[in-house]
DNA sequence: TTGCTCCTCACGTCACGTGAGGTGGC
DNA sequence: TTGCTCCTCACGTCACGTGAGGTGGC
């Protein structure tokens, strides 16, 4: 029956903590060592390290060091409801990261290696790209992001096109009903087609967000009599 | 042309930040109101609420206040390599926190929601499911716990039960390849394909543990000499 | 005597929260 | 005069890291 003691380094080499994290440890009463030897030094017996081996079991399991010494100190501690808790927090942060990192890596796609964006124009990509994620699942995002592919920047163009050709009719005082003007509805469906890849779903949403945020009309030209204007044409002609 | 300015309440309104959060940002630099009025009050311009903006939408992309800073102060700073680094730290969390999720998760599902385990027994339990996870991949343990179901500890008491009985064979004096011993290798392998669902890998992976882990084999008063003995068993039996 | 380990303060971390005690403008 | 907002310290958070300055045992 050899009862072995242990000083804070032996002790700290054995478990991969630092020997500053065992002086924690005891001030906040977490772990005391039962002994001390006359100068000082301080002595871990087995039991001591039997705790300390509970306390690392429960530290990974993301407790806090509070709740790891109300556990130890109290062996019917009802568990159930702090490990519920901790459930919780884990799925909130998991989703926040994830979500974090969706957005992160779409930023990050558009910023091709060699040239340097402008971060105050990074900053204005992000946040069209939040406003999107106020009107599009997740999933249809990555629709989207398929669709545009590397010829974003075409699409835009081609928009903005449609839009200035849509103003001349306006401008020459065409009625929305006019042949002039619905021969233009064929392009806009092969243009929605195009950047959604025909999921009207998806087409609703983008419609929805153009409707409901001015800014982003402003975007592509569209002010608010030409949207009108456009929503009639689309009536009339009667293609959703 | 009307140039307005904010004081402190308004602009901690607007954005929903405590008035402390600004005095923060400007005590490191962050944010500094471009005015203060005779009382020493601040005053927020137009200009210091757009810096603002993009303050808090980089805050969103997980940035710390230092890096927000840099960005800020300087429009062409290299943002590739801190997203980079940002996307790889959010990895890592992600799946440190998954890991952690799906072992508590396992470990509730074992806690009913009536009787209080005991915490030292609810830290044994996790250490053995951590020494588990050395040896199988993620979709092994879930497997084991489909096949486990709700008769965990009917299958633990079955395999104990099969090691009493070689026990006696073995010390009745018989040798691995006696017919008495060979007839209890079928009840072995129905034992296994009742644990592992058929799942040969699972069934070497738990094995592997079994003969490198004596605790494991302790649990089930398995000995060194006894495993040897169903070892050879096994051998000239044929049966893998 | 020289290393190595041990000791006890005590400040720093990151992004603020939370008072304490006092002043300014309606 | 009474509220409300504003101001400047300054300590607390959580789990330690990182010295500073000194002692003990081989």
């Amino acid at each position: 029956l050899t009862t072995h003691s242990w000083k804070i380094g032996d002790l700290a080499k054995r478990t991969h903590l630092s020997v500053r994290t065992l002086h924690y440890y005891e001030e906040v009463g977490l772990l005391r060592p039962s002994a001390r030897t006359e100068a000082g030094h301080r002595l871990y017996t087995e039991d001591d390290v039997v705790r300390l081996q509970r306390i690392l079991s429960l530290r990974q399991l993301g407790f806090t060091l509070e709740d790891i010494r109300r556990c130890l100190d109290q062996d019917d501690y009802a568990l159930a409801p702090l490990i519920d808790l901790q459930l919780e927090r884990l799925r909130e942060q998991i989703a926040l990261q994830q979500g974090l990192y969706q957005r992160l890596s779409r930023l990050r796609a558009r910023l091709h290696d060699g040239e340097n964006v402008p971060v105050t124009q990074f900053i204005e990509t992000m946040e069209a790209m939040m406003q999107i994620e106020q009107y599009l699942t997740p999933e249809q995002i990555a629709t989207l992001e398929a669709a545009h592919g590397e010829h974003r920047e075409a699409n835009v163009a081609a928009f903005k096109a449609f839009v200035d050709q849509l103003r001349t009719h306006q401008q020459a005082g065409r009625e929305p009903g006019d042949p002039a003007v619905q021969a233009m509805l064929a392009q806009r469906r092969a243009l929605v087609a195009d950047t959604t890849l025909d999921d009207p779903a998806l087409a609703q949403g983008l419609q929805r967000m153009i409707s409901t945020e001015p800014e982003i009309r402003q975007r592509f030209g569209l002010d608010d009599a030409l949207l009108a204007y456009l929503s009639e044409a689309v009536a009339i002609g009667g293609s959703c």
